[in-house]
RNA sequence: GCUCGGAUGGUGGAAUCGGUAGACACGAGGGACUUAAAAUCCCUUGGCCAUUACGGCUGUGCGGGUUCAAGUCCCGCUCCGAGUACCA
């Protein structure tokens, strides 16, 4: 019988859908396990060899566990809101949701036929209303909350309400983006819109007038991941700073947690790095400036407080609300005329250009220390977003400020003692202190760590300031003007102030609209829905909520997909609790993987889930890159140039389709066929070939370096691709796919096959095995035991073929190896190991078999070879029974014929027997 | 600029607490079987020098150090990757 891949395969994915072997429930009498993988956005380009990478890892991982006894929640879904299906909307007219479904129909096909553990029934679509009706729920409750500084946690708004009520904003424990002061009497004095107003700046849901990332070209707002370097990351469209108002997500309140918390949690430096210099930790002081001959005064923030004598001059943010406060008659006109070139350069300008740039706003200010004079400029390099939008400006010691004194002729004084400032500022953070003292306060001599604790501690005790912590996180931007998200449950009423819906009226279904484009008034396409109003008749909220909404919540959903009364039922998430692993890749780092743990911690504040983190481990899989290839075509031509010849011509690289190509060798009918324009072409080959050249290229269409893995399972089979993509290197490791090495592991399966069958005869005996076999196996069983545990994969394979290879040599047939054996297998090639498992004659299914556990007792040796060294080097190996103590052991070695020649006579200074590998002779 | 990773044969990559490199696979070369090819099997394969030897030297990006012993630890570089960037 031949190892018939196809059939078995095919015939085992019906078993298992049949018989629903990968149906999970709650189940006490065992403990349990989640693994998840990030759920995909479903496009349309259908999967390639790259993304099933994680999802076999994680596959192979819930699959152990659940051999290891554990009741195993392994889920999948798909992220199916977001942008290229509305943008493809937009071109042909064709409903967001009929092209997300086919694409899903697609997605579902090809993870099929890999053969995942997945528990279908338990599918989340994040454009489900059975599903986004508890995105929109929590959505209500953030906006039915504040965030207590105190409790550190998010309480119902009422309380503040209450807060209000008695003290007015005095002490008040509230996180808040506004600037409210007032009594409690001049609080129940309020307008209902007043009192509105001001709660929306303590909401943790809230309506907001911000700075926002503003993309022209998609017509919508962005979140601050889901830009970089001035464009966005969708599409690489520049990205201008708009003031507009739009709902946001108070996730700098958590900031603390969010940071505090990455110390409780299995997850790679790399990634709790990256996301502990997002959030931003930066402690220093807020300091009051005075400004002079006015009772202004300008509020900025500085961790260098000790620099305080080194302050020239101060900046504003141009956005700045003490702008207005401080710019004099004179100076108007040239500050209006630098607010508004500032205003129309985008982000990106900004960034590009880097050239100093700023107005003097015609006041001063008066350094509170030194008492001296200074002017106060605005310039872009300061930022509205941080700390309070004005800083000191110190240019000895820091090298904007320095630039901008340059540019502007204004002091630099040095501050360290021996920093030479007449080229660059001297930014370091450490070094004695000079030019720093009068008689209010002395920091000439001291350290600069020393001089800053000085410096807050003056600054606190006079009332000029205090020690402050700055996050650089900030609120999310949680409003899109897109058609396909969730629409928000929020309607305007009589005084156009935002009101929640009824928690009954959930979910609100996105309306259909005529075209999926902004109204001719510059409204989001909801503005095109008709009767888009709640039921009591005011007008709903024409913005949805960004991509991040649907998937910060959806491995709570898996635990408990079915039910409509609650996200999830609180027995059922005290069983399931949180994420044990987490699958995917690093590029959510600061997207998704925050948001999901805000998300997380908002609803754990509330009890609606047992557990502080969503994903207690995380593992970042690596991205699997193409391997592209390309023609050489002679300029004007239509003549092909090989490789090695390119260089004599005058070429441009064209990229040829892999799949015409193999070995790098062009097959030149399929070229020709290929595209009209190259049916008469011609070539210039070497030894009568065409060689192409090749790049290592992000895997995409445009690059035509796509390899499906359809095709690979046609081939060659799943469990091939399964074993092949794992033993290719490290999961977490980024590769190029290259096919080349597949065939060794599906020789290593057919070899398996060889194992049990010849020809069509069964050679598996029931009879006791050899100690040689045993040992073979449980070497195998403890190595896979710990690679599976660790996540790494390829060396397990690499075990694999090295026992199978031994039980070659020993003619193997005994049943009971290859009983352990198959289970041992089945996590990594499931489909091979149920047949052979039924052809052992076992019932049921190998799923349920039992993680085999390795025997010490086999694995011993009854002799131990010991390398012995003279002067570091290897020189001959002694051999020794088992159990022979040091002593003996390095006796033997000294008696060994070799140890005269090698002593040259002398007597060795020193022994150190390494027990069971060296004996180390130092003479 | 700052932060965090990484660098091992022709290639992908192994090497647990520091224990004497290169597992496993690909590729390459040689051989067997075959009319031939495919498939399969066997041998060789870091480099250099030898081949009388179970032989010698050298070797994990570069330069130092610690140690009986360093791919692994420490110090100083070079290069590559990732994240972030007027964050005061």
């Amino acid at each position: 019988m031949e190892y018939n891949f196809k059939e078995i395969e095919k015939k085992w994915q019906r078993y298992w859908r049949e018989n629903k072997i990968y149906q999970v429930e709650v189940d006490h009498t065992k403990p349990k396990f989640y693994v998840l993988d990030m759920f995909p956005y479903p496009s349309g380009a259908g999967l390639h060899v790259g993304h099933p990478l994680g999802y076999i890892a994680s596959d192979i991982y819930a699959r152990y566990k659940r051999l290891k006894g554990f009741n195993v929640l392994h889920p999948m879904g798909y992220d199916a809101y977001g942008l290229p299906a509305e943008q493809y909307a937009i071109q042909t007219g064709q409903h967001p949701e009929i092209t997300t479904n086919q694409n899903i129909g697609r997605y579902r096909e090809q993870l099929d036929k890999i053969g995942f553990c997945y528990d279908w029934n338990r599918e989340v679509r994040t454009c489900d209303p059975k599903y986004y009706k508890w995105t929109q729920w929590a959505f209500l409750k953030m906006f039915k909350s504040y965030y207590n500084t105190e409790l550190d946690k998010a309480r119902p708004i009422e309380e503040l309400v209450e807060y209000f009520e008695k003290n007015g904003t005095k002490d008040c424990p509230a996180h808040t983006n506004g600037n409210n002061d007032f009594t409690a009497d001049e609080w129940k004095a309020f307008s209902k819109v007043e009192k509105e107003n001001i709660l929306m700046d303590y909401r943790i849901a809230y309506r907001g007038n911000t700075m926002v990332n503003w993309c022209a070209k998609l017509g919508t707002v962005l979140a601050n991941d889901e830009v970089s370097e001035g464009v966005s990351i969708r599409g690489g469209y520049p990205v201008e700073q708009k003031m507009m108002s739009q709902w946001c997500l108070r996730v700098s309140a958590y900031a603390g947690r969010l940071l505090r918390d990455l110390d409780t949690i299995e997850w790679t430096d790399s990634i709790k790095e990256t996301q502990r210099n997002w959030i931003g930790y930066s402690e220093g002081a807020e300091m009051t400036f005075p400004v002079a001959d006015s009772d202004e005064s300008l509020l900025i923030f500085t961790t260098r407080a000790d620099t305080i004598f080194g302050v020239t001059f101060m900046v504003l943010a141009p956005e700045s609300e003490y702008v207005d406060k401080v710019v004099t008659a004179e100076q108007r006109a040239a500050v209006d005329a630098y607010l508004d070139e500032v205003k129309h350069k985008t982000e990106r300008e900004r960034l590009i250009e880097k050239k100093v740039s700023g107005v003097f706003s015609g006041s001063y200010a008066i350094n509170p220390i030194s008492l001296k004079k200074i002017p106060i400029y605005i310039s872009d390099y300061v930022l509205a977003g941080y700390g309070t939008g004005a800083i000191m400006a110190v240019p000895a010691h820091d090298s904007r400020d320095y630039a901008f004194a340059k540019h502007f002729d204004l002091p630099i004084i040095p501050l360290i003692e021996g920093a030479d400032v007449s080229e660059e500022s001297f930014d370091a953070k450490e070094g004695i202190m000079c030019n720093s003292s009068n008689e209010m306060l002395q920091l000439n001599g001291l350290q600069v760590k020393d001089a800053i604790a000085k410096t807050k501690e003056f600054i606190e005790e006079k009332g000029i300031g205090k020690v402050k912590v700055n996050y650089r996180l900030r609120d999310a931007i949680f409003s899109r003007q897109r058609y396909w998200g969730e629409p928000f449950p929020i309607y305007y009423d009589e005084d156009n102030q935002p009101q929640a819906l009824e928690e009954s009226e959930l979910p609100l279904l996105l309306p259909e609209v005529d075209k999926f484009l902004p109204t001719e008034t510059g409204e989001p396409p909801l503005g095109r829905a008709k009767n888009w109003v709640a039921a009591n008749g005011r007008p709903l909220e024409l913005c949805t909520m960004p991509g991040f909404a649907g998937s910060s919540a959806y491995y709570l959903r898996y635990m408990d997909p079915h039910n409509d009364e609650a996200l999830v039922d609180k027995d059922v998430d005290e069983y399931w609790r949180q994420v044990d692993l987490y699958i995917g890749g690093t590029e959510h780092a600061t997207g998704h993987l925050i948001y999901s743990r805000f998300w997380n911690k908002f609803l754990y504040d509330y009890g609606y889930v047992c557990e502080a983190e969503p994903f207690k481990k995380l593992f970042n899989q690596g991205m699997i890159q193409g391997r592209s290839n390309f023609v050489y075509r002679i300029k004007d031509t239509n003549t092909f140039v090989t490789l090695n010849k390119k260089d004599d011509y005058d070429v441009t690289p064209i990229h040829v389709d892999v799949n015409m190509v193999s070995a790098d060798v062009l097959d030149i009918e399929k070229f020709r066929a290929w595209r009209p324009e190259f049916k008469d072409a011609e070539f210039i080959l070497e030894k009568d070939k065409y060689i192409c050249g090749w790049a290592i290229e992000k895997m995409s269409k445009s690059m035509f370096n796509v390899v499906n893995p359809d095709d690979i399972v046609e081939r060659y089979g799943a469990d091939t691709l399964r074993l092949y993509e794992m033993f290719l290197g490290p999961v977490e490791a980024s590769k190029p796919w290259d096919t080349n090495g597949i065939d060794g592991v599906n020789r290593f399966l057919k070899r398996l096959w060889g194992l049990f069958f010849n020809g069509d005869e069964l050679k598996i005996v029931d009879e006791q095995p050899s100690a040689e076999e045993l040992k073979s196996l449980h070497k195998l069983i403890k190595k896979v035991s710990g690679d599976i545990e660790a996540l790494s994969y390829n060396t397990s394979v690499a075990a694999f073929m090295i026992c199978v290879n031994e039980l070659y040599s020993l003619k193997c047939n005994k049943k009971a190896i290859f009983d352990d054996l198959i289970v041992l297998l089945a996590p990594f090639a499931p489909h091979i190991s149920e047949e052979l498992w039924h052809v052992l004659g076992h019932e049921g299914t190998v799923c349920d078999a039992q993680w085999p556990a390795w025997n010490e007792d086999y694995l011993k040796e009854s002799t131990i070879k010991y390398t012995v060294l003279f002067k570091g080097r290897p020189r001959y190996n002694i051999e020794v029974p088992a159990g022979t103590d040091a002593a003996e052991v390095e006796r033997v070695a000294l008696a060994h014929e070799g140890a005269a020649k090698w002593l040259e006579g002398k007597a060795p200074k020193k022994v150190i027997v390494v027990p069971n590998k060296i004996v180390n002779v130092v003479i």
